[in-house]
DNA sequence: TATGGGCTGGACAACGTTGTCAACAAAGGG
DNA sequence: CCCTTTGTTGACAACGTTGTCCAGCCCATA
């Protein structure tokens, strides 16, 4: 009956033919557009639904310029701190009417200008990009021809652009000044690789919480490295042993901060720990975790909040924006120091 | 010095234009198609360079035919268990050079449907879907034009497609048996909404497994309905109270389970507990979690597996993939009933 | 010198859509 | 009755790329 082509998509041209009508007739129909005729709208609507036909937007897009679509480069989609994240950034996306590209860069420079270049070779509208290079120049071109940019979680490296970060530092040095406060004067900090700007940022955080309370560091106090679990548990066992162990530990991110929690919990001694982000079931332990929380769901909304504010033609300088993290007490950071 | 124009980009009618050849030499150079003097390649290159030239990939593709990229469409990307399940379909993607689109359907079946037929407009190549709606009809059209499709974690409705789905009946079963077998005969079933398919099976599961040792099942021994956590605590509550209260409790999902451990953390009784999916730090929860694991990237690598076979062109009937859960014991699994 | 073949390069159409513009018919005013 | 106006419609070019095809050119061979 209905003369599907099996292999090939119908086409404008298609409905037009079948229809008995010009080209630009269904454009005009598929388009809503004003100027034609009920009887015509109706004759057109019919050749459509008979042939199964759908607007191919890379065509359209092609020819109006803009793609309506954007995307999102991460560090890692699997990891649960970058959900809310990506959750935020598709949200506003729908609302813009824009399709979202998502990709991991696996904290692999490589790999993230390989993704950011093959989205702007689909001539993405913007970017969002948890950065995992130091250097971004080569978007310079990219950026100059129009592609929105906006930097969440960590700095760019070498341009000048819109970026989004929590308070590593400021809410580093509030949890180091909460153990202090709870009377701990040997703290080790547990980090992440340094080269990563989260993670010198916290550890700048605590050394500055330390040296306000004029308290010394000590060499074995701080251990920055990958987050593979055998590392971590070296160095927490290190901090613990020796003759000035400390009484109180700050881990530097949340997978840290699950490791360290597997460690003590094997151990006899009782060490206060105050952790980097927030996780589910934090509350649940015993003792429960205190943390100084980001809001990755904020921090994505904002981000993509400043793009669309881009694409919407808002111009001016490179904008900055820090959100505050919270320190949640739960109850691991309240422990009194046990010598 | 370079000219570069600060609106519009540069195509390859400029590239050709400054290196003054042939817009297909340009073309060739590009592609790195052969036939082309080293002199020439050069030439093209360095204007290239010069101008910021990038290949407009919408418009190759648009001529080619394929575009290169594949839709996934889930119910919630800030959901955890989602989580590596986009990286695993992320990663075959990226094996075969193919770009991903993202979206959430937020467990609404017209929000599914915009967004999918939001990808086949942009003529993706191929779709991973976790439904959310019960019809999936208005997909046959895109189908029959050659888009591939993969149902995920629940099969397609009204179609009939290729489908990867955990053995979600099985694993209940084995998860409500391992709870018969530690002497619970009073047994409670807190699932999610009964219309989800996993919901349903898991339900299912649950009745066989208590039909299968004989024991009964009463009134208030089965809730369903959505996983908010004041509707968990409620159904918990009554199924603790009455004259049969249960001595054990199967939670449907792991948001159900983590509710379900927060509120019996707040009970004086001690109740044994199973949960569907597992979740990060179950291990360490006292008692830890026995779970009926799933294994979500097996899941969504499996369904890209089978999706890019589609698209290398393997034809045949729909395949129907179960896969296995796993039962781990830790210990809320294995607790003795108190009467 | 003519011929042929291999190599290089360019003109042109096509992909499916939209914007521009002009053609045409019907209706209204003088 | 003609001219203008309004409303509807279609022809055509353009978006940026690739595939097809043909025109030169250079060199070797007859």
């Amino acid at each position: 009956m209905t003369d599907i082509p099996r292999t090939a998509r119908p086409t404008m041209k298609d409905v037009a033919a079948r229809a008995g009508v010009g080209l630009k007739t269904v454009s005009r129909v598929v388009n809503e557009e004003p100027g034609v005729t009920e009887d015509t709208i109706s004759r057109v609507q019919a050749a459509i639904d008979a042939l199964g036909f759908r607007r191919n937007d890379s065509a359209r897009l092609l020819r109006k310029g803009r793609t309506a679509s954007i995307g999102l480069v991460l560090e890692d989609l699997a990891d649960p701190f970058y959900s809310p994240l990506s959750r935020a950034v598709e949200d506003l996306a729908r609302a813009h009417s824009t399709l979202l590209f998502t990709g991991s860069s696996a904290e692999d420079a490589d790999r993230e200008q390989e993704l950011v270049l093959a989205f702007c070779a689909r001539r993405v509208d913007g970017l969002v990009i948890v950065p995992a290079s130091e250097d971004h120049r080569y978007l310079e071109p990219e950026i100059a021809a129009g592609v929105a940019t906006v930097f969440v979680d960590r700095p760019a490296g070498g341009i000048d652009a819109d970026v989004v970060l929590s308070d590593n530092a400021g809410g580093t040095r509030e949890g180091v000044a909460h153990l202090i406060a709870h009377g701990h004067r040997r703290i080790g900090f547990i980090g992440d690789l340094p080269r990563i700007h989260t993670a010198a940022e916290r550890l700048r955080g605590y050394r500055e919480a330390m040296e306000d309370a004029g308290l010394p560091v000590h060499g074995n106090w701080v251990s920055c490295g990958p987050t593979a679990p055998g590392r971590v548990r070296a160095a927490v066992e290190s901090m613990l042993s020796g003759p000035e162990p400390v009484t109180a530990l700050f881990a530097g991110n949340n997978r840290i901060t699950v490791t360290a929690v597997r460690v003590l919990a094997d151990l006899p001694s009782v060490v206060a720990l105050v952790g980097f982000d927030d996780f589910e079931l934090a509350d649940l332990l015993r003792p429960a975790v205190t943390v100084v929380a980001q809001d990755p769901g904020q921090l994505g909304r904002t981000a993509a909040g400043l793009l669309f504010q881009r694409l919407d033609g808002v111009a001016g300088a490179p904008k900055r924006v820090e959100l505050a993290c919270r320190l949640i007490p739960r109850g691991s950071g309240e422990l009194p120091p046990v010598p």
